[in-house]
DNA sequence: CTTGAACCTCTAGTGGCTAGAGGAATTATC
DNA sequence: GATAATTCCTCTAGCCACTAGAGGTTCAAG
């Protein structure tokens, strides 16, 4: 019967006070139990959820997904599938976004490489920069 | 001569209407010609530095880079250092991204492979997704 | 000269928080 | 038990880089 304030709760959730109500007003977190003087009370499996929400966080899953995932996380004999398709979902996002990562990074260090070092007048950064033309990927 | 309204700038350089009277607002872009009605009118270097603006903030360059690019731009017998130096931390920040979506990556394909495929109640995705602990990589 | 498309300014909204004001409740110290 | 310090409450506003829409004006084609 542990009974956390919201303080105690961002200290061991990580998650900041003011972000703390903010999830509740978004319902992603349900409204709690609150004092006589209108404190909210929190037990331990607040702070489990709030730290799954973190670490969701963290691993880039959007608000959306984070909804979907708490609900399904309440249907405890449900198969998982559901839940599969939302990380799988999320790598395909990573690898995407890795893919485009690494050709702007081809891009980059290869603007720098030309760079002859002389003046801005001749400088190949602000001429691939102005000519999109010149890129092999797109972005 | 050329004599582009903000509609043929917005068609030839990609960016949206709104998006250039944003961009003049915030400095970005100089306040441009009008005409006796008031509408704006651009010449072709206008639409040259549109196209520049454009494709940097493709390749992630944040709007500060972006005014310091303008400005080096402009004086084109200085040293293209300062340039280089902008590139060079845009690559940084690129591989520094790099790293932490490959971690990522390799922790959500573990997640799925060490799915079973059963209920929710024993899957493994929530329970790595609850504890932050099994996680190499932080994020 | 009429029409219709494109333009103008201005305000407000987006997401996911963060910051601050002004005031009430709780906790720690004496 | 009084007081002081801290934490909490709600509410409003701000952040970035735009985007959307209202209400009205100007331009270009026919």
């Amino acid at each position: 019967m542990t009974n956390y304030s919201i303080g105690d709760l961002a200290t061991r959730s990580g998650v900041k006070v003011p972000t703390i109500r903010y999830y509740e007003e978004i319902e992603l977190i349900a409204p709690t139990g609150r004092t006589a003087g209108n404190q909210r009370r929190y037990d331990s499996d607040a702070l489990d959820r709030l730290r799954f929400i973190a670490h969701a966080r963290a691993m880039g899953f959007s608000m959306e997904s984070l909804k979907s995932m708490l609900r399904i996380a309440n249907h405890r004999d449900a198969p998982c599938e559901d839940l599969d398709a939302l990380v799988e979902a999320r790598l395909k996002e990573v690898d995407e976004r890795l893919a485009k990562l690494i050709a702007l990074r081809t891009e980059l260090a290869s603007m720098l490489e030309s760079c002859a070092h002389g003046t801005v007048a001749d400088c190949r950064i602000l001429q691939v920069l102005s000519d999109h033309e010149e890129c092999r990927a797109e972005h």
